[in-house]
DNA sequence: ACTCGATGTGAAGGAGGCTTTACATGGAAA
DNA sequence: TTTCCATGTAAAGCCTCCTTCACATCGAGT
């Protein structure tokens, strides 16, 4: 699932470790994630959500609606 | 994390094995999502919010925001 | 050249999501 | 009572999420 993790976090000027602290996950948590490795659990998508002040539809791209570029 | 899956379902007279197809995981799924013994993944979130045409902040409440009764 | 911070990734292990099979209970209907 | 549907739950197995430890690469700065 396709999110837009990276750009929110370099948008503040955070690193991965940075972001990891404030979620409470490890760094290579956040890398993963950004680079798609795997998906978070929902309530990990809760907290990333509310940390952007942003609705989950708007962090991260559900695979009904990813565009085929 | 609480939700709102089985008022959901219920406003549709659809029972928990009717769900279980529409989003294509089995009844035990459903059930235990209903029952609250785990929480869905992020895709799955995303095709029950989907199906209900609701966000996924209006199916699941965010541990952050439950309300202590 | 050296260091240092940031990032990517691998391996191993624990916890949780999801499956199939299977069984139990309860309510409605006849 | 018997049947039937809906629901709850257990066990075993597989895959995913998340961890720690570890190592590699890259760019900036000195």
């Amino acid at each position: 699932m396709n999110n837009r993790l990276r750009v929110l976090r370099a948008e503040r000027g955070w690193s991965q470790q940075d972001l990891a602290e404030r979620l409470e996950v490890s760094r290579q948590s956040v890398n993963a994630i950004e680079t798609g490795r795997y998906d978070p659990s929902l309530p990990l998508a809760f907290r990333i959500a509310e940390l952007f002040g942003l609705a989950i539809e708007d962090v991260f791209v559900s695979p009904s609606k990813e565009s085929a570029s």
